[in-house]
DNA sequence: TTTTTCGATTGACTTGCATCAACGGCAATT
DNA sequence: AATTGCCGTTGATGCAAGTCAATCGAAAAA
C-alpha cells in the first residue's frame, strides 16, 4: 500500500517558469482562448502547485500534462492527464486543487483567469464555456471514480480505452507517461500495471511492441473488461 | 470483490412518482429555487434513472438521497449522498449520469431544467449559480477519488469526518444510510465497514451507541488517519 | 408475547494486489 | 566500448480486504 515518499524524484527544476505577459491578442472573439500567451515547459517542470492562487487557465498546445495530489505519507494520486487541445487548471475557487507538471517538454497556452472572469460577467457565451469546462472535468472525475473500484485488469483496460478514445490514431495508443504515472492514476503499483499489460498481451487483447506504444488488438474484449 | 447482482433488492416500487406541475412560484428572484414544487418520495423509491433525460434539478428538503451507478456484473458504486439543503441531479448534458434513490422517506423540491437554462441565458446570476453547483460536485468527486485510494481505516475515517462536517450537531453523526450504502460509497464490503468501525471504537476514536448513530471521540485521530 | 425479518456483527478462510528484491534493456554520458 | 541511471519486467512472499457462513439484535408482524 505504501510507497517511498514522493514518487517523482526528479521533479521540479522549474527555473521560475512563470507566465509571461500575453503576446498576441486578436480582437474580441467570444472564445476562451482570447488572451493567451504560449509558454514552454521542460520535462517534469511544475506548472503550478496545489493551493497556489489560481491565476491562470491553461490549454495544452503540444506535449502532455499530469495533475496530482500527494498524501501526507507520500502516496501520489494523479487526477488527470491532459493532451493537446485539453484545458486544465480552471478553478471555481481561488486556489488550485491539484498540482500540475509537464510529463515531457511541452507548450502550454496561458490565459489570465481574472480577465476571463471579467469577460464572463459580460458574455453569456464565455460563462457558458467556463461551465462547460467544469462539467467536462466532473464527467472525467466520475469516470475516474468508477475505474478505481474495479480490478487491476479492468482498470488498465479502461485506461487504455480512455486513451485510445482521446488520442486519434485508430486502435493504437502512444503513451506519453511512465508506468509510475499510470499506476498513480489507477491506484495500482507499477508492477501490477506491468504484469497486467503482459496478461492482456498474452490473452491477445493488446500488443506491446515498445513499452510506450500499445496496439489494441481486441477492443471488444477490452470493453467487456471495462464494465 | 464481486457481490450479488443488484444490492438494493427491494428498490423501486416507485408508483409513478414523476414530478407534478409546479404549485407555488413567487415573483422573479434571481435564485435557482425559482420554480420549485415539493414532492415526497418513499424509502428506496427511484427519483430518476441513469441515462434518463435530465428534465429536472432537485433540492433536498428533508430526508436524504443516494446517487449511484451499477456495473454490468452488479457491483454498485454510490456517487454521493445528499442531505437537506443539497442540490442534486443537475446535468450539463441531456441525460442523468447516475441514478438517484431516496434513502428513506423524503421531500424533494423539483425545478424544471429547461426553465432554468432559459433563465440562465438571461441572468448572469443564475448561470453563475449553475456553474457553482457543478463546481461543488466536481470538488466532491475529487475528494471521493482521494478516498478510494486509501486503506479501509482511512476511508471510513474520512467518510465519518465528511458526514460530521456536513450535518450540524457537533461531534455526533446520524447516519441515514445502511452499511451497504456506506460500503458501496467507499468501495468496501459491509463486513469491512463493520469491522473497521469496531476497530475505531476499540481505539477510542469513536463510539457507536447504536449502529446509525456515531460519536466522534477523537476527531484529531480521525483526521490523522484521513491523510 | 412470540415470531419473523432484516440489518449488523463476528469468525474462518481465501485471494488479489502490494512489497521487496533482483535483473535486463536502452539511452545518455564519458 | 564501458559506465551510469532510469525504466520496465519478473518472481517470491505477506497482508489487507474479500468471501462464505453462522449468529445476534432490534424492530415489525402476528
Amino acid at each position: 500500500m505504501l510507497r517511498q515518499p514522493m514518487t517523482n524524484r526528479n521533479a521540479a527544476s522549474h527555473t521560475d517558469n512563470r507566465p509571461i505577459p500575453p503576446s498576441s491578442s486578436h480582437g474580441t472573439d467570444q472564445t476562451v482562448e482570447l488572451i493567451g500567451a504560449v509558454m514552454p515547459f521542460a520535462r517534469n517542470a511544475e506548472i503550478y502547485g496545489e493551493n497556489e492562487p489560481a491565476e491562470y487557465l491553461y490549454k495544452v498546445v503540444s506535449g502532455s500534462i499530469r495533475t496530482y495530489r500527494v498524501l501526507n505519507d507520500g502516496r501520489r494520486q494523479i487526477g488527470a492527464f491532459y493532451l493537446p487541445g485539453d484545458f486544465f487548471g480552471l478553478e471555481f475557487g481561488e486556489e488550485h486543487s491539484f498540482s500540475a507538471e509537464a510529463i515531457a517538454e511541452c507548450k502550454v497556452m496561458v490565459i489570465k483567469r481574472s480577465a476571463l472572469l471579467a469577460l464572463a460577467g459580460r458574455s453569456h457565451d464565455i460563462s457558458r464555456q467556463l461551465w462547460t469546462l467544469t462539467a467536462a472535468e466532473l464527467q472525467r472525475a466520475q469516470s475516474h471514480i468508477m475505474l478505481l473500484i474495479k480490478t487491476a485488469q479492468e482498470r488498465v483496460a479502461g485506461f487504455l480505452l480512455e486513451m485510445a478514445a482521446r488520442a486519434p490514431g485508430g486502435n493504437t495508443v502512444d503513451l506519453p507517461m511512465s508506468r509510475q504515472d499510470i499506476a498513480d492514476y489507477l491506484g495500482l503499483t507499477i508492477e501490477t500495471v506491468s504484469r497486467t499489460l503482459t496478461q492482456l498481451e498474452n490473452s491477445a487483447a493488446i500488443a506491446v511492441p515498445t513499452s510506450r506504444h500499445i496496439v489494441l488488438r481486441n477492443q471488444a474484449a477490452l470493453s467487456r473488461l471495462n464494465a
